[in-house]
DNA sequence: TTGTAGGCGTTATCAT
DNA sequence: ATGATAACGCCTACAA
């Protein structure tokens, strides 16, 4: 039990609570002599300050909220990693809660958040979220937002994103430049805007390729984006679109889906039918064959966005003006065997 | 903002802070009318308390925290999941921090949740750790501890895994019955006590199957049980051992870098050499081929822990005295193409 | 039925 | 150099 406290410090050596604290503190006003009891039993008591009264005193937690839509997902484990590092250099807690996609979920983790009083704010939207009421709520109670991945546009925030259109643009640049010329999307649902931006820049670069966008080649993954629509979409495609020579795909884990499909059914990748799949998952590299990728920098972009958050809990600390900032991370292009 | 207080609803009505306190906890002793003006108001000045004075007054602060190896893990993910459910369920939340396999980093993160006074601990250790005297740190300060997956078996707290020898046993006893005779193992490193049951349940089968163990078929996976240890492990063993035809691996990153390894020197799975994984990762159901592995039922695990947690995190808050629990989750071989 | 008073443990202001 | 006092916001004996 560690249950000791300023009081019994005072008590022990008869001297007042005041002093006891400010000792402790550093504060230049107290003798070296009783400065060092203090310690020095305070050593002896193991003593650490209660953090539920520094907390009530000081009106900080020393804690940020996280709500992303899963865990068990490459990209977003390691955003966290990168969202944990940041936290520990200033010796912040981090509280996690899950969205699974759901609005409702999402709006249920907010209010837990505020009613525990974190003292900001990360979050990556669900998608489902189509309105931002909930995110406003936020602000309204002066507490520091960053979004991040799946952002919401409209909200006076700051945000960490990849550049979702120029990186899909880029990519599909890069395989009608390989000469791949009927080119599938498989986009992720309608909502999130980078789904919507990977979509925008597939249809662009294709525009700007002189190939005429045809919407019957793109195929919604709106189940969170996951395998099975993958391995679902690619069996359609095949069927209503033979003469398809590449997909481009959302994510990484639905072109996973589209490859063990095309594996078995016995289509030759990239031969017959490349696969590009976006995000670099760690299994890409591992499966047949290795699946050319687009690099989502996640640890960075945890980072990026835990330390925005932290300057702003700092600045807001301070009565400081906030100014919010939109960074966009470096994508790039990771060739390996499926184009 | 959202800084109503009771004291503000009292000034507003013009009664005590203890009646509206009261009234907002549906005590009997309040008359009907003062108690719906209360509330009525309250909700409309959206109050909610100040969790800091609650956690203060209650001396709890509704929150455990987790401490893993890391994030970035499929098993570990898994778990988190399980946990969250469960915390979920009770209005707790769940602060969460990684070891990264390092022991001084262990004792750092107990410290740190220890001086946020959470309720409860569940913690998977780390490889490094061979010591435990930072665990009855824990079990002294009277907080709940939950160990799961790696455990110490000689702390005195509740802990929860499958039957690590059980399931390598019944693993090897398995290849032995396929027809494989020279099974090299892939073993985790030497303190984990489920790298060193794993170890001990490939033997035991051996022995009951009248194979002689073989050391030297025994190669350690000591840099975190990944991918880079199965890969070059795998390179090592074929050039040392050409005879074998099977490998065991401690985990099924390893066995996807033996895959990796075997795939690339165009070494046959598992006709030549088979592979049986451990763990059951989603990679290892869309590799190639198809890992056979085991199954570890990482979110059930996580499931009980912690609802063993908040049991005991209730018994001691009700002052009831608490019996600690060893569970053990099932496993089964999945069996798919690498066997 | 309502309110007073004290305390949870810390910190900050203001006297001494 | 030291300490008394109040305040953070809530809860709960114990009066009234």
């Amino acid at each position: 039990m560690n249950n000791t406290t300023l009081k019994q410090i005072a008590n022990q050596l008869g001297i007042s609570i005041t002093t006891v604290s400010k000792s402790l503190k550093g504060y230049s006003d107290v003798s070296e002599k009783t400065k060092n009891a203090v310690i020095e039993l305070a050593n002896q008591l193991n003593y650490t300050p209660n953090s539920f009264a520094v907390n009530l005193r000081t009106k900080e937690s020393k804690t940020i909220g996280l709500i992303i839509p899963t865990l068990v997902h490459d990209f977003f484990s390691n955003v966290i990693q990168g969202i944990l590092e940041e936290a520990e250099k200033r010796d912040y807690l981090v509280i996690i809660l899950q969205s699974n996609e759901k609005f409702e979920f999402e709006k249920k983790q907010i209010d837990l958040l505020l009613n525990k009083r974190v003292d900001g704010i990360l979050m990556s939207l669900s998608n489902e979220t189509g309105e931002f009421e909930h995110l406003k709520t936020i602000l309204s109670h002066n507490t520091p937002l960053v979004l991040f991945d799946k952002i919401a546009k409209l909200v006076n925030c700051s945000k960490v994103t990849i550049n979702d259109r120029k990186a899909a643009y880029d990519a599909v640049s890069y395989l009608i430049k390989k000469g791949y010329k009927k080119i599938a999307h498989f986009r992720g649902s309608y909502l999130p805007q980078n789904s919507i931006d990977r979509f925008l820049g597939y249809k662009k670069a294709l525009e700007d390729n002189n190939i005429i966008y045809d919407s019957s080649l793109v195929y919604v993954c709106d189940n969170n984006m996951d395998f099975e629509n993958g391995y679902e979409n690619a069996k359609k495609v095949v069927n209503e679109h033979p003469e398809i020579d590449a997909i481009f795909a959302v994510t990484d884990l639905v072109a996973v889906g589209i490859i063990k499909y095309l594996n078995e059914v016995g289509i030759a990748i990239p031969t017959q039918i490349a696969v590009l799949g976006f995000s670099n998952w760690f299994m890409s590299s591992v499966i047949s064959p290795k699946l050319s990728t687009i690099d989502q920098p996640g640890f960075k972009i945890g980072r990026k966005s835990a330390s925005i958050l932290f300057d702003e809990i700092n600045l807001k600390k301070n009565n400081l003006p906030i100014v919010f900032q939109s960074i966009e991370l470096a994508t790039s292009i990771i060739e390996r065997q499926s184009t």
